[in-house]
DNA sequence: AATTATTTTAACCATATGGTTAATTTACTG
DNA sequence: CAGTAAATTAACCATATGGTTAAAATAATT
């Protein structure tokens, strides 16, 4: 048995770069066993269908892509502002580590919205944590929900849609310049903190 | 001939239907048949294969989803803030009445980007248009080069985020009310504005 | 009406694809 | 080391899928 956790592993490796660059139906079992350099009916024996390791890679993904929003309220030792920074910072940062995630899981959710009941509770976010969210954050910010929902949309829009819309932003602002538009997201780091603050004082 | 004409509209209704929903790789030539109410091979008859017939759905699609952003520019009546109330209004309008194109692009553009230059062409937005927009705009608003393309992306990110995002946001901001959902796009038209104006005068 | 051209369909075809199975190899245990 | 359990593989299987074809139906032309 020293093998099997190796293998999983080598298993999950290639499964997430295949489903990652491909979607759940564009994606091939023996492509993913070539990836992963072994026989394709290994994936049935670990994992027993195809839904199910993708499902697997799904989840997991989930979980990289919503940080702990929790973070940006349950920490009161620095001000909101020190918070909102930390956050984004980090979450563009997570992001252009990853930087296809986001079009993966906005891609599977609008194919099957149904599984993002299930996909929430894996990663902890139940019904509790979302109501928590919900009520602590306008409490700290001192603005009403429908305010605090505005600042909260803001911001993700700002932080993800760049990553999904970047082959047509490059085209058509940044010349195909690849550097440039590195450049231009590290800069915004700054730029989306000042937004949504300027959002909050008005 | 009567019918040619007519079963052309059929398919591409129907071939637009299907591969909006599942994407080309998700998507049956079969299902798209059906849809139509026609026998497959005429699909092959009109359109001759899978990927010629998704590229002209792609083409169409992307020609919707791109509306002339020119119009923010070229039209010297109107202040700037008439003009980009005007835009942001008709761009989010417009997608809610096709909310699935913006995820659709997205993902599409990511999965094949080589794409991108073609179909860019199609719709009239070759080398030349693009330099205009990045040269008459920044003169219009009286900003350097790089804050235009801030504002730009500012105002894009926020109009199309909420529209891939929904089924997140969705659950995570508005308890799964749809009602509540709509009525804060509709809010959220002013909204953008007033966001972008202020990064204009800071 | 007869002939020709176009449109439409049913039946196929080759291949791809997710999944299974039986046998083989490798690792573990007494 | 023999025997058992787990891991791995090659060969299959059933079905789905994009695409083709030859014949039938419909429309246009003379």
């Amino acid at each position: 048995m020293v093998k099997a956790q190796d293998t999983e592993t080598q298993i999950l490796d290639a499964a997430r770069r295949v489903f990652i660059r491909k979607g759940l139906s564009g994606a091939r079992m023996q492509e993913i066993a070539d990836e992963a350099g072994i026989n394709k009916a290994l994936l049935h024996y670990y994992f027993r269908s195809k839904e199910k390791l993708f499902d697997v890679i799904l989840r997991e993904t989930f979980a990289k892509i919503f940080p702990s929003l929790p973070d940006l309220m349950i920490n009161p030792q620095l001000t909101f502002r020190e918070s909102l920074t930390k956050f984004v910072d980090g979450y563009i940062t997570a992001i252009q580590h990853n930087p296809f995630l986001p079009a993966f899981v906005i891609n599977e959710i609008n194919q099957n919205p149904d599984k993002i009941a299930q996909v929430f509770e894996t990663i902890g976010f139940d019904g509790a944590k979302i109501k928590q969210v919900q009520e602590v954050l306008p409490q700290r910010l001192g603005l009403s929900k429908e305010k605090t929902r505005e600042v909260i949309v803001t911001v993700i829009s700002l932080c993800v849609f760049p990553f999904v819309g970047k082959p047509v932003l490059k085209t058509l602002l940044f010349d195909n310049d690849d550097k440039a538009f590195e450049a231009f997201l590290e800069e915004r780091k700054a730029r989306v903190v000042e937004i949504a603050m300027s959002m909050i004082q008005s």
